[in-house]
DNA sequence: GTGAAAGCGCTAACAC
DNA sequence: GTGTTAGCGCTTTCAC
């Protein structure tokens, strides 16, 4: 048999099909008894509203697409990355009755604009949620907001007057974590930076020289070294920093698949970590727990993040989302067994 | 301005609304030079089909769903698992113009009936994909197919008749990476089995124990222990292997993580791998190339297989779907830097 | 409180 | 080849 349909229901209950879209909807305006009776032909049918005429009727769509960059081959850490954002969007969608929509698209791609226009055009989300680091590239950005879709950009690195975003405290957190190492007694810091594509791990180098200025040590260039987000790139990182005439006591790099670059190399060149060395990492992605040791981070709430942003564009929250402006939601720093005191 | 409808396209073009439908749908009976004329109205007022009242007039949701467990905190591992399916779903849908709606569902919930019902019934998807261990849990199944919604499991662990499946040969490349470890010199060759909830995983079993056949290789009982997926029971599982009076000098793991389990304590008791101890995993995880030494593992064609699923639903690949029946997509061994020749 | 009628923007069936 | 007419299954006026 077909599904039900509202007429069905009608049918059945012998009201009109208004009485039982209202009931179906939750309104208030029906007599208790009628209300009940239409209930009951709703569970002896198994209706279900049909979410295409119910979109259609309602001129919404009742969806939300989340579109981040594709990783193309899928390593792990962005994995673990994209895993949260939508866990966060799925969770603040369920409970508004939405569906999620998710759209890995490839960053640099060329056609970008046409790919997002298209996809909002057919589609018609009610909103949209640009991951970084798609979020800080105007293409992608202005592809959107010209469809005038509501729109919500996570970490877009810089805020952008009258563009809603959400974001976290990146280099406020860096700071902090450059603090910790330096109440651990450690006096030489490294840095390894991260993509400058990305403009939130950007603001990460900043956060490290705060750190260190309030901690009362004098930056040495020497200790800061440019890596690109990759394994690859962290032990490259480390092998030029471990090969110093005064090696770091410390190495913290801008994101957690650079520290594990850091610690093979280190381990590799029989270091013990944390007692010769230590070392910590950003994102508290899956590897961060799992390597040996376990890898001090920091960790950003991109569950939250994603929740916040979906409160943002189909409110309903606990509080009410920013018509416009940015939402800094806090990371927190995650200490485990590579930090520990400076060697004498 | 509100986006242009199919009337304004056909006013535009001074056609009626069905010779617009016909254009922007590919079909053929229409006159080049009408053709045309439409084409320059639909971009002139960059028009794009509505996909609710497509779907509404057409009778199908144009939405594929994918279904699989949800992790609740989201560790590592299964994120990988779950972005690969999407990778290989999403590419496979978007070459349909399909969308995917993914849905991760609480495995056990009491109430994933309600809850999967529920989704279906709204949504009406042209196809569900569900992945394991929900599609060895009849509950979840049976929920979706007396829906009568198009439907494919993933790894069910064991072929339904009437049922529609993608798996991939897990007893089979067991056995051959056993095969591979006897190659290697390897005698006492230890396993971790799985969760045996998941039954795809228990099939791995088997096929170790067949691998030792094929390599004239005794079982002995003592070598076999069991795990349940987490690192934590990789862990376990090898203190008791290597506190053995003859430990084995090969650990094969039925996972990824606890391989990577077995790796740490290995390390932590200083033996050398894969010189003192051979290791390895299946899944080919996020770990299992970043943990040192790299993880020889087994990798299944996750995105493969759910591309096939949506094959298999909505049709159109470069070959047929199965009406019914059961898609095997090979795995394959990764020989990395965990196994090495046996110890003398 | 309840219902009749008119759409939402598209496709399908059938003319012409 | 092209257009006309009905829907698809809901919600939304606006009466009653």
């Amino acid at each position: 048999m077909p599904r039900a349909t509202i007429d069905d229901v009608a049918a059945l209950a012998g009201v009109s099909i208004k009485t039982v879209s209202r009931v179906a909807n939750g309104e208030r305006n029906v007599r208790q008894s009628t209300r009940e009776k239409v209930q009951r032909a709703i569970a002896q049918l198994n209706y279900r509203p049909n979410f295409a005429a119910r979109n259609l009727a309602r001129q919404r769509s009742h969806l939300v697409v989340l579109v981040y960059d594709d990783p193309g081959q899928y390593e792990a850490p962005s994995a673990g990355y994209v895993i949260r954002m939508q866990h966060g969007a799925l969770r603040a969608c369920r409970q508004r009755r939405y569906e999620l929509l998710i759209h890995p698209s490839l960053y640099g791609a060329a056609d970008v604009r046409r790919e997002l226009q298209d996809l909002v055009g057919r589609v018609r989300p009610d909103g949209v949620i640009l991951a970084a680091p798609l979020s800080n590239m105007p293409h992608a950005v202005d592809a959107i907001a010209e469809t005038r879709t509501p729109l919500v950009c996570l970490s877009p690195g810089a805020v952008t007057p009258g563009r809603r975003a959400v974001a976290t405290n990146d280099r406020e957190i860096c700071a902090e974590m450059t603090r910790y190492l330096v109440s651990l007694g450690h006096r030489r810091i490294a840095f390894v930076s991260g993509n400058p594509d990305h403009k939130a791990v950007s603001n990460r180098l900043p956060g490290y020289l705060d750190g260190l200025r309030q901690g009362g040590i004098k930056h040495s260039a020497t200790l800061v070294v440019a890596g690109n987000n990759s394994v690859k790139s962290g032990e490259d990182a480390a092998e030029s920093l471990l090969a110093l005439a005064r090696p770091p006591t410390a190495i913290f790099a801008a994101n957690d698949d650079m520290a594990a670059g850091v610690l093979r190399v280190a381990l590799r060149k029989g270091l013990r970590v944390p007692q010769d060395l230590s070392v910590a990492g950003f994102d508290d992605s899956a590897l961060a727990s799992h390597v040996f040791p376990a890898l001090t981070t920091i960790r950003q709430p991109l569950a939250r993040m994603a929740e916040r942003a979906v409160q943002a564009l189909i409110g309903g929250g606990d509080d009410r989302g920013p018509g416009t402006g940015t939402v800094i939601v806090p990371s927190s720093l995650v200490i485990r067994d590579s930090t520990g005191p400076a060697p004498p």
